[in-house]
DNA sequence: TTTTTATCGAACACAATGTCCGCTATTAAA
DNA sequence: TTTAATAGCGGACATTGTGTTCGATAAAAA
């Protein structure tokens, strides 16, 4: 992960990483097959954390009064928490293949939320599919401007930037008028009780997909 | 170009340029310094006579009842009309090194227009770095999504995607009520006359940068 | 004590990069 | 038309990086 920082993903050689890690050739290939599965068992390491501490939240939750779990300001505030291996992973240095693989992930937490919403409509001004692509690429550069300038915000307030630029437009695109309210009750800083149905696109009781 | 659609800009070597182009090794390195020197000057005659067809617009429009010209439009009708080029410069297959150049070169473009619009406001939902990020990590990620599923659209419906997935978000991350008008003019299909403030962030006069 | 397991380092084949050099067309100048 | 300059060709080469193999070694498990 340093040397991600240091020197780019793509320049760094096997070599590098034995000599930093001070581990044998044959050790190394004795693991991973290349550069790229290492990276990748890395970064499987903190999403199945990040699953765990997900469904524990909300089974916490679910006794709770608000059983609902903001994903996108879970997101923030777990790559967050763990931002020097996030900013290997998703900054201005990471490689292609990893954001490839975060930008499916994603967009498999947020399409069916999405895919369910927009169900019962006929015509949209914008496709799904475009928007669902929109959606994620918008976090995924919010997420890599905010680690790479060194996190100048919390969580909480990258969250609702998020909001503040997306939402609008999304709502927008799937020509919804209903979920209004849910909009301006978010806007006002917290959206509890009420507007569900547009504001639930993150607040997503199914945020673990495999399990 | 063909060879970057067809394997991945990060997989070709230089001898399959070599073998495709039937060129031999040494006559490639006189011209070029390596790969990325290559598909960036290939990528530079576009953009050159991209901005040439802009003056000659502008200069067509300037004397005509309508001088604005719509930078976001022209891009994706450039763009479409170089298709095959620009699948391979921007799409899935392409490489991270065009696409960070990419992404500065409309940075450059997006970012004056955007910080006069905001210059007089003190304080914003938004600052406006983060605001220009999304603006251009949109634009991109619509881009490379249209080449890729071979342009189901045309150029003018996805200027007009863009415009209601961004448009919204950006007024109010520019805290602006006044341009309230420039959007609704804008969502009725053409925004001629009248609201000009906001509108005008991709309506520019100034589209070429060095000149 | 014996066996299993993990690591080490050296060596190797292979692929790709970028350079060098001498040869040969083609083209432009003398 | 002859001559000189230019551009391209292709083979050879040093270098760097990749991924594999093998025998030796040390520590942990049986």
């Amino acid at each position: 992960m340093a040397l991600i920082v240091e020197q780019g993903y793509e320049k760094i050689t096997v070599q590098d990483i034995l000599d930093r890690a001070d581990v044998g050739r044959s050790t190394f290939y004795a693991h991973y097959r290349d550069k790229d599965e290492l990276l990748l068992s890395s970064f499987e390491h903190l999403r199945t954390l990040f699953e765990q501490q997900q469904e524990a939240l909300l089974a916490s939750r679910r006794s709770g009064s608000d059983p609902d779990v903001n994903i996108v300001l879970e997101l923030f505030r777990h790559t967050g928490q763990h931002h020097r291996l996030y900013r290997a992973i998703a900054g201005r240095q990471s490689g292609e293949m990893i954001l490839k693989y975060l930008h499916r992930y994603l967009t498999g937490l947020l399409l069916p939320p999405l895919g369910e919403l927009v169900r019962k409509r006929k015509s949209l001004p914008v496709p799904v599919d475009v928007t669902a692509h929109y959606l994620v690429s918008t976090l995924l550069s919010l997420m890599t401007w905010w680690l790479d300038n060194n996190m100048p915000y919390p969580a909480e307030k990258m969250d609702e930037m998020f909001r503040t630029l997306t939402m609008p437009g999304v709502e927008a695109a799937i020509g919804s008028n209903v979920e209004k309210r849910a909009y301006d009750a978010m806007k006002g800083g917290h959206a509890e009780g009420g507007a569900k149905a547009f504001y639930s696109l993150f607040i997503d009781s199914s945020c673990c997909p495999d399990k």
